[in-house]
RNA sequence: GCCCCUGUGGCGGAAUGGUAGACGCGGCAGACUCAAAAUCUGUUGCCUUCACGGGCGUGCUGGUUCGAGUCCGGCCAGGGGCACCA
C-alpha cells in the first residue's frame, strides 16, 4: 500500500482549487453571507507559526462555513508600512518598497503552500498606492467632517535620530536606537478625535457579546470613564481655577490646589518668575516612560498664590505646581486632599501640608482616627465637614455636587482616560498625510484632483531626520487655495490608521472610493475576526472609531467592524542556554534521552521553560522546514490539536510526528475501504457492532459540528480521533456500506482542518467532485441518542458500580436496580439506606 | 498599587453541579521482522494487595449540596492588562 505523498497531493489540489476558483467570493449570491478575517501580516520576510496558527484557524472556520452553504469572504492582504523596511534601507542600503515587495513575494508563496481557502484576487498591500491614495481621501473627509485635528503634543522626542518617539520605543529615558536621551518636546502634530465617540465606545462594549470578555474589559479599562465634578476655586490674584475631582465628599480635607507644570496658569507665573521657570523646566527633563514616573519623587513648588476654599472663602489654601499633576487629565489640576488620596499623602508629608480625616471607616471614631503612611480610600461617614458630617461618601458626593452646581462654583462633569489619536510619524515609509501648510491660508487639503500624494521613489536614509523632509523638492508645492509657495505636510500617518479600515476596502477592492457602501452593506460586520491578543487595545479601539467615522462619512451604516473576535494564544517552543548562557537555537542542539546537547557533541544544554517563539531567544522554528517534511495538513493539524486555541501552544517534534501518522494512518483507512460498495448507499437498519459504528460516526458530526461553531478546534479534534479509531477497531464483519459511511464521514470532517488529504481521499474512494464543493454531513439524532445509558451508582457521593438502564426508565426500577449492586449492599453494611437520589438517566447517590 | 485570568497524571489537555483524567504526546509490554524502521494490539494517576479488593486524588483551606475540578469565602503560586488618570 502505497504511503500518503503530501507533497505531491498538495501541490495538486492547490492547483486544481486555483483553476476552479473555489474561492473566490462574489459580491452577490442567494446564500447568507460569513466575512471571515485574520488580523493581516506585516511582511517581515517570512511567515511564522504565529501566522500559521492563525491563518489555519481562519481557514478552518471559513471552509466549515463554506460547507454549510454560507457565500464565504476571506481574503488576505499585507500591513506593508512601518519601520522594519526603513531598518532594512538604512542597514542594507535598499529601497523599502522593493524590500517591502520582495517580502510580500515570499510570504504569499508560503501562505500558499498552507493550502489556504483565500480569496486571492482581493489582495492588496497598504502600501499600494491604490489603498493608501484612498487613505487620503478618507483622511481629508474625517478632517471636513471635524474628526481631525492638529494641535500642540508633548512627545518623546529623540535629538539624534530626529524623530517623534512611541512610548515602547524609550527605554530607560533613551531612544532605543540612537540611546539619546529622550527629551519631551512639544510638536504640533495631526489627532484623530476618537474621545468624540469615547461615550459610544464604551457602552457599545456590552453589546459585543462574542467579544471575549478580557478584551472587553482591557478596552473598558483604557476608555477609563469617570465621573466627577469640576470645581471652581478662586485665587488671591484676582484669577480663578477649574480643578476635577472624583471625591468631592473629601473636599473639605483640602490641604492644597496643585496645577500642573503645562498648566496655562503655570506658564503664565513662569514668565515671570525665573525660578517657576526653571521647576517647570525641571519637571519637563524627567521622561514620559514608565520607568521615570515609577522612580520619580514628588517634586513641587510653591507658587505663593493662595486659593479660597469653596466653601468657606476665608479658608485659604497654597497654589503649588505639582510634577504628578497631568495636563492631558481633567482641568490639569486638582485640590489635595492627604488623607484620602495616596499621591496627595505622600506629597504633603514631603512638604509638611495638613492631613485631615474626612471620611471615617464606620466603627471607627472620628476622634481617633489617624491616617499614617497609607491614605484611607475605603468607605465610611463624612466627619470634620460641617454640613456634611455624618454623611456616606455618596451621600456627601451628591450634596456637594449640589450645593457647588447650585451656586455655580461647580458642575458634574465625566472625564476619560482615553486621549486623541495622535497619527503623526515623522517617517518616510507610511501614508502621506495629504495636508498643505500656507502661510496665508493655514492648513488646507490636497486637492482631491491632485490625489494621491505619493511617496518619492527615491528616498535617502542618510543623516538624522525624516527622509521626505530633507528631500530636495517633494514638500515644496503651491497652496491649493492662493497658488502661493506652502509646503507640503512631510509627517506621515501611523501604520495603526492603515490598519483601522482594511476590513472594509477587502468587501470591494476595486470601488472607487475607499469603501463600496453597497459592498459593505453586503459584507460588514466581519463575522469572525481572529488575531493575536498584544491587538486587544490599539488596533481593535481605531478599527471600531474608523468604523463610526465611515458611518458618519455615509460608507456604511455599521457601526462596529467584528461582530465575532477571537483572540489566539501564541505557539511556545523550550529554549536552550550554552554553557556560557548564551541562547542557542533550536537548530544547534539535539536531544538524547531527554536531554539536549549541542549538535555533533557531548556538551550538555540547559534546556529552559518554554516561551513564545521569538528571534532574540533563538526558539523560532521555521513552517517552511515543516511543510518540506510533512506537508501543511500535518502543520495545520498540529496548530488545532491538544491545546485550546486561545491559549498558548508548545510546538514539539514528537506532536508534529504524531500528526504526520495521524494523516497516515487516514490514508491507510481510506485506502482499505476504497473498494467497499457502493458509495454512499443508504444504510438499511443494521445492529450490534454495525450499530454501534454509525452511532460513533454521527455522534462525530454533531461533536464535530458543534465544536466548529464554537472554535474549540481541539476538541473537534478529539471527536475525529475517536472516530477513526472506531473505524480502525470495528470488526471487519461489519456491512460495507456501515464502514463505507463512517470513512467518507471521517473525510468531510477532516476537510476544513486537512483539505488536501480529504481531497485525495474523496478522489481515491470515487467521487468524481471535490470534496470542497460537498455539503456538511448532518447527524442524524435518532443515531446522537443514546437508548441505553450507564448510570453510575454512588453510595455518600462515591462510585461504587454503574448499571445499564433504558434511556427515560422509571425511578423505582432505576433504585431497585441500585440497590441490588453488590458492592452497594456491602458499603451499606446491611443497614437501610437513608435517602435514595435518583437523577435520571444520570446518577443514583444512596445516602447512609 | 489597582483590575483580570489560570492552577487537573510524566506532558498538552477533556469533563451542561452527576462515573475525574476523553483525545493526543511520552512510557512500558507484546505481535510482525533475520534485524531495524513502519504498523498493529494491550497497558499506563498515586498508594496498598499474590489476587479479589480497598484507600487517596483536580494549588491550599473553610463552606453550600444527596453529590464540587465545576458554585461561594479566605489564602498561596503563575501569567496578563493598566498605572502619578485626581
Amino acid at each position: 500500500m502505497a504511503r500518503y505523498d503530501a507533497k505531491e497531493s498538495e501541490k495538486h489540489w492547490q492547483a486544481v482549487w486555483d483553476q476552479r476558483q473555489c474561492f473566490v467570493a462574489p459580491n452577490e449570491s442567494t446564500r447568507p453571507k460569513c466575512y471571515v478575517l485574520e488580523m493581516f501580516p506585516y511582511p517581515s520576510g517570512r511567515i511564522h507559526m504565529g501566522h500559521v496558527r492563525n491563518y489555519t484557524m481562519g481557514d478552518v472556520l471559513a471552509r466549515f462555513r463554506r460547507a454549510q452553504g454560507y457565500n464565504v469572504l476571506h481574503p488576505m492582504g499585507w500591513d506593508a508600512f512601518g519601520l522594519p523596511a526603513e531598518n532594512a534601507a538604512r542597514e542594507k542600503g535598499v529601497n523599502p518598497r522593493d524590500w517591502t515587495y520582495a517580502n510580500i513575494a515570499t510570504m504569499r508563496g508560503e501562505l500558499k503552500r498552507m493550502g489556504l481557502a483565500i480569496d486571492w484576487s482581493r489582495e492588496f498591500a497598504t502600501c499600494d498606492p491604490d489603498y493608501y491614495a484612498q487613505q487620503q481621501r478618507l483622511f481629508i473627509e474625517f478632517y471636513k467632517a471635524g474628526l481631525v485635528y492638529r494641535a500642540e503634543a508633548d512627545v518623546n522626542w529623540d535629538p539624534v535620530d530626529g524623530t517623534v518617539l512611541a512610548n515602547e520605543q524609550v527605554i530607560e529615558g533613551r531612544g532605543w536606537r540612537s540611546g539619546a536621551l529622550v527629551e519631551r518636546k512639544k510638536l504640533s502634530q495631526w489627532f484623530f478625535k476618537i474621545t468624540e465617540y469615547a461615550d459610544e465606545l464604551l457602552s457599545a462594549l456590552d453589546r459585543l457579546d462574542r467579544w471575549p470578555d478580557k478584551v472587553r474589559l482591557m478596552q473598558k479599562n483604557w476608555i477609563g470613564r469617570s465621573e466627577g465634578l469640576r470645581v471652581i476655586f478662586d485665587l488671591s490674584n484676582g484669577s480663578r481655577v477649574d480643578i476635577f475631582t472624583t471625591r468631592p465628599d473629601t473636599l473639605f480635607g483640602a490641604s492644597f490646589v496643585a496645577l500642573s507644570p503645562d498648566h496655562p496658569l503655570s506658564q503664565r507665573l513662569g514668565e515671570k518668575d525665573s525660578k517657576i521657570a526653571a521647576f517647570i523646566e525641571s519637571c519637563h527633563r524627567l521622561g514620559t516612560s514608565e520607568a521615570a514616573i515609577e522612580t520619580a519623587e514628588k517634586m513641587g513648588y510653591d507658587t505663593g498664590i493662595t486659593a479660597a476654599h469653596p466653601f468657606a472663602p476665608e479658608w485659604k489654601l497654597p497654589v503649588m505646581i505639582a510634577n504628578f499633576v497631568l495636563m492631558g487629565y481633567g482641568t490639569g489640576a486638582i485640590f489635595g486632599c492627604p488623607a484620602h488620596d495616596q499621591r496627595d499623602l505622600e506629597f504633603a508629608r514631603k512638604y509638611d501640608l495638613p492631613v485631615l480625616p474626612v471620611v471615617i471607616p464606620d466603627g471607627s471614631d472620628a476622634k481617633t482616627f489617624e491616617v499614617g503612611d497609607e491614605a484611607y480610600v475605603g468607605p465610611g461617614h463624612l466627619a470634620n465637614s460641617r454640613f456634611l458630617d455624618g454623611m456616606s461618601v455618596e451621600e456627601a458626593k451628591n450634596e456637594v455636587a449640589r450645593r457647588l452646581e447650585a451656586e455655580g462654583r461647580g458642575k458634574r462633569e465625566v472625564n476619560y482616560r482615553l486621549r486623541d489619536w495622535l497619527v503623526s510619524r515623522q517617517r518616510p515609509w507610511g501614508c502621506p498625510i495629504p495636508m498643505i501648510r500656507c502661510g496665508k491660508c493655514g492648513l488646507v487639503p490636497v486637492k482631491e484632483s491632485d490625489l494621491p500624494v505619493l511617496l518619492p521613489d527615491e528616498l535617502q536614509f542618510k543623516g538624522a531626520g525624516n527622509p521626505l523632509d530633507s528631500h530636495p523638492t517633494w514638500k515644496h508645492v503651491d497652496c491649493p487655495q492662493c497658488g502661493g509657495r506652502a509646503l507640503r505636510e512631510t509627517d506621515t500617518c501611523d501604520t495603526f490608521v492603515d490598519s483601522a479600515w482594511y476590513f472594509a476596502r477587502f468587501c470591494d477592492t476595486t470601488a472607487e472610493g475607499p469603501v463600496s457602501r453597497k459592498a459593505a452593506d453586503y459584507w460588514l460586520p466581519v463575522d469572525q475576526y481572529i488575531g493575536g491578543v498584544e491587538h486587544a487595545i490599539l488596533h481593535l479601539l481605531y478599527a471600531r472609531f474608523f468604523t463610526r467615522g465611515l458611518h458618519r462619512l455615509g460608507y456604511t451604516d455599521v457601526d462596529e467592524p467584528f461582530a465575532g473576535l477571537f483572540t489566539q494564544g501564541m505557539v511556545c517552543h523550550e529554549t536552550y542556554k550554552g554553557s556560557d548562557g548564551q541562547w542557542l537555537a533550536v537548530g544547534e542542539i539535539e536531544k538524547r534521552d531527554g536531554k539536549a546537547y549541542l549538535k555533533g557533541s557531548d556538551l550538555e544544554v540547559t534546556i529552559g521553560r518554554s516561551e513564545a517563539m521569538s528571534k532574540s531567544k533563538k526558539n523560532g522554528v521555521a513552517p517552511e522546514g515543516i511543510v518540506d517534511l510533512y506537508g501543511a495538513d500535518t502543520i495545520r493539524w498540529f496548530m488545532l490539536s491538544d491545546s485550546p486555541p486561545e491559549r498558548d501552544i508548545e510546538w514539539t517534534n514528537e506532536g508534529a510526528e504524531g500528526c504526520w501518522r495521524f494523516v497516515q494512518r487516514i490514508w491507510r483507512l481510506i485506502e482499505e475501504a476504497k473498494d467497499l460498495p457502493p458509495p454512499r448507499t443508504p444504510v438499511a437498519s443494521v445492529d450490534g457492532e454495525a450499530l454501534e459504528l454509525r452511532r460513533a460516526t454521527h455522534r462525530a458530526v454533531a461533536a464535530v459540528t458543534d465544536d466548529l461553531e464554537n472554535l474549540r478546534f481541539n476538541r473537534a479534534v478529539a471527536q475525529i480521533y475517536t472516530l477513526a479509531n472506531a473505524i480502525g477497531t470495528a470488526p471487519p464483519s461489519i456491512p460495507g456500506a456501515v464502514r463505507r459511511e463512517a470513512v467518507e464521514t471521517l473525510v468531510l470532517l477532516i476537510d476544513p482542518m486537512m483539505p488536501h488529504l480529504a481531497e485525495s481521499c474523496w478522489q481515491a474512494l470515487g467521487h468524481e467532485a471535490l470534496v470542497v464543493d460537498e455539503p456538511w454531513p448532518k447527524a442524524d439524532p435518532d443515531l446522537v441518542r443514546q437508548d441505553v445509558i450507564t448510570i453510575a451508582v454512588q453510595v455518600n457521593g462515591k462510585l461504587r458500580g454503574t448499571i445499564e438502564m433504558a434511556r427515560g426508565a422509571e425511578k423505582s426500577s432505576v433504585e431497585s436496580a441500585a440497590l441490588a449492586l453488590e458492592p452497594v449492599a456491602r458499603a451499606l453494611d446491611g443497614k437501610p439506606p437513608r435517602r435514595v437520589v435518583v437523577v435520571p438517566d444520570r446518577i443514583v447517590n444512596i445516602v447512609a
